[in-house]
DNA sequence: TAGAAATACGACTAAATTGGTCGTATTAAA
DNA sequence: TTTAATACGACCAATTTAGTCGTATTTCTA
């Protein structure tokens, strides 16, 4: 269905939060607020932390705040962190040997889609936090 | 990991192919030429001549070949067929009732998603068949 | 200094999606 | 009438994704 994961719309909500709050909240909190798995939404957060994009506070009293300019953070960073390489095809993306096509080289498509592709993740480079009004 | 499924890449090779061959082509052929499983490729291409975009020929001698002009079949438009609908996000597409966050009236990325989601199809919409030389 | 509240993280299980197969029907040319 | 093709629904297998569990670590506060 060519859609964003569940994982990486939580981690966009989380973000979102965050920045709207501009203090530091708990991965509890936003589970709370958003109906979230709570054990699943402090999972993405540490990866979003462990990425750069947030930073966080151990201990009680701790939590996230973001860790850059929400102007610098976007949808491309988050769905490729949590999910992955953006790839509509995979054999420009990661040098998948698990495609037969290519392996066989006889691909008809993929330099095309290559090209697509790249500005496709342009796109998506280009929209960041602040585009989420 | 945001990508398009194997099967809508089969979907756009045979296409491409057909295109190219520009004479009645079988499944068998398709199958052949570019290592798909014969079945799969077969439902493919029922399913791209049932959405309009191949005529078939039953019987001995028969084939596929396309139905419209090639500048007249976009990605989105094979996408859609084999994958369903093309959505970032599903609450802005189908409306899922099955999404908590948008049931309990809680999501805050709703809106600005399905403005960048509108976007994106406008994008594949644009890419045609002859955009894949 | 003990307890509580928080992050950190690897391993695992469950659920959903996707890819591929099978069987059977239908059509039309040779 | 046989053969080569499309048509199609039902099914199974494989992969991916979502979510859970257990445990460790950190740090505030009483």
């Amino acid at each position: 269905m060519l859609k964003v994961s569940r994982k990486s719309e939580y981690g966009l909500i989380a973000l979102k939060y965050i920045w709207e709050k501009n203090s530091l909240c708990t991965a509890r909190e936003i589970s709370d607020n958003f109906f979230i798995p709570l054990e699943n939404m402090a999972k993405i957060l540490q990866s979003l932390t462990r990425a750069g994009l947030l930073s966080s506070v151990k201990g009680v009293q701790g939590g996230y705040r973001l860790a850059r300019n929400p102007s610098e953070i976007s949808i491309a960073n988050v769905i490729e962190i949590i999910d992955g390489p953006i790839g509509i095809v995979d054999c420009e993306t990661t040098q998948k040997t698990t495609c037969v096509q290519y392996c066989r080289g006889v691909c008809n498509i993929k330099k095309p889609l290559g090209k697509i592709q790249n500005k496709f993740k342009e796109f998506l480079n280009e929209v960041t936090l602040v585009d989420m009004v």
